[in-house]
DNA sequence: CGCTGGATTGAGGCCGATCAACTTCAGTGG
DNA sequence: CCACTGAAGTTGATCGGCCTCAATCCAGCG
């Protein structure tokens, strides 16, 4: 029951070889469920953690999207990351031990908790996972390499390339429905909900993309990736 | 002989409690050489990688300054990050395995190669030292994060904040020489060269710094921390 | 049905880029 | 000692991309 429970959220997530690490039974399932705190639940809006709240959990993104955002003093809010099923959230605060933004539902999301202190016990416990969460906050570092790029257009179509490919890490798609509003997308590359908006249309114009409200496919995938390398 | 000296260099490096944890001695400065080449030494504009070599090191900055960039399609040069002294450079490659920038020396720059397996190697025998990485790489993960600001004054004030803590990090200075070009700045900071010049102007004007040429004064500690957070 | 938040499109303004002239300074060699 | 050279920095004038403000459209929903 619980074990089929897990298991089908799990399967895509980045944290399975450090939660499941070789067979799959109940037993580990059961031992796991100390460290992690499995499925807690948010609503649309709702908040995770708040800047200067006390580190104390990664969360790993079972279903859903969440945002990482500060507020400045203007009131704009800037948008840090997003993170969708099988990532995990967190590893800033690592450094700072406290988190330097706050994090809010996109949607309808299943989180794990998982205490920061428990996973370094994991982690000193099986030596052979530190390879794997290197890894996973190295690639951490490499998230919105893309936001340097100098034109809107560039940044546009580099984060629809990498939304594709975070939201299906599996298969190559070319058409799926974006979880964000242009307005969060603008607060991410830095652009206004207006510029985002009017990019779209030029794509569509240039038969790039097609667009419809949140439904988008990819029309011509080595256009797309030239415009995000900044060729032509 | 061969102790003083690189314990003398050592002494501000982050990578201090994971190659010299407890005891300095002899002995273990000979048997982390096994693991650590020591100083090699990079000549002004000398570079240390390319994009797309293969990930084997990780550097330390013993003395000097490495940039990492990449060259967009057009030519322009886009910077990821400066390193100092006592910084290490390289994490982002764990996950792709090829380092994703060039990295260059600014200046006469000394470093100390970490042969990636040997790296891990030490961890597996050292658990106490995975979290000293963890915190260090979740530190390279908040690096830079004031680049999202709006305004290339935000960017500025913040960046120069920055560069002080880290030149610097034991003592609060307020009076230094800046060790990268107003050019370098710009494509870091993405601005161009003439608008840093101008917001240095500017700033100097507000009676916030003194700036000349490379030699820069804080004249008020308040007002700039004011600006780069965007507040006035 | 009207309401509400998101998306699109247009008109005008501003910040930073671009282009260009000039200055300063370090290094070199006569 | 000074002339020459080239890189770095400053300052001004103009241009363009993105922002701002505003109107309209559209889908979802009580």
């Amino acid at each position: 029951m619980i074990n089929t429970t897990i298991f089908e959220f799990c399967d895509h997530c980045s944290f399975v070889p450090f939660c499941l690490p070789g067979e799959r039974n109940l037993s580990w399932a059961t031992q796991i469920n100390h460290a992690v705190k499995q499925f807690r639940s948010l609503k649309r809006n709702e908040i995770l953690c708040l800047p200067n709240n006390k580190f104390q959990n990664l969360y790993a993104i079972q279903h859903g999207v969440i945002k990482t955002y500060q507020t400045e003093a203007d009131g704009n809010e800037l948008i840090r990351g997003f993170y969708f099923a099988g990532e995990i959230l967190g590893y800033e605060a690592i450094y700072t031990n406290r988190y330097p933004f706050s994090a809010a539902a996109l949607s309808e999301t299943v989180i794990c908790e998982i205490p920061y202190a428990n996973f370094l016990e994991l982690l000193q416990a099986k030596p052979l996972l530190q390879k794997r969460i290197l890894y996973l906050m190295s690639r951490q570092l490499n998230m919105g390499s893309y936001l340097v790029s100098t034109t809107a257009e560039q940044r546009i179509a580099a984060f629809l390339l990498d939304l594709a490919m975070r939201l299906h890490p599996m298969e190559e798609i070319i058409e799926f429905v974006l979880p964000i509003t242009r307005q969060d997308m603008g607060r991410y590359l830095r652009l206004t909900a207006e510029t985002v908006s009017r990019a779209f249309s030029r794509l569509q114009k240039m038969k790039v993309i097609a667009i419809n409200h949140r439904k988008i496919e990819f029309l011509c995938l080595d256009k797309l990736r030239q415009i995000a390398e900044g060729v032509g």
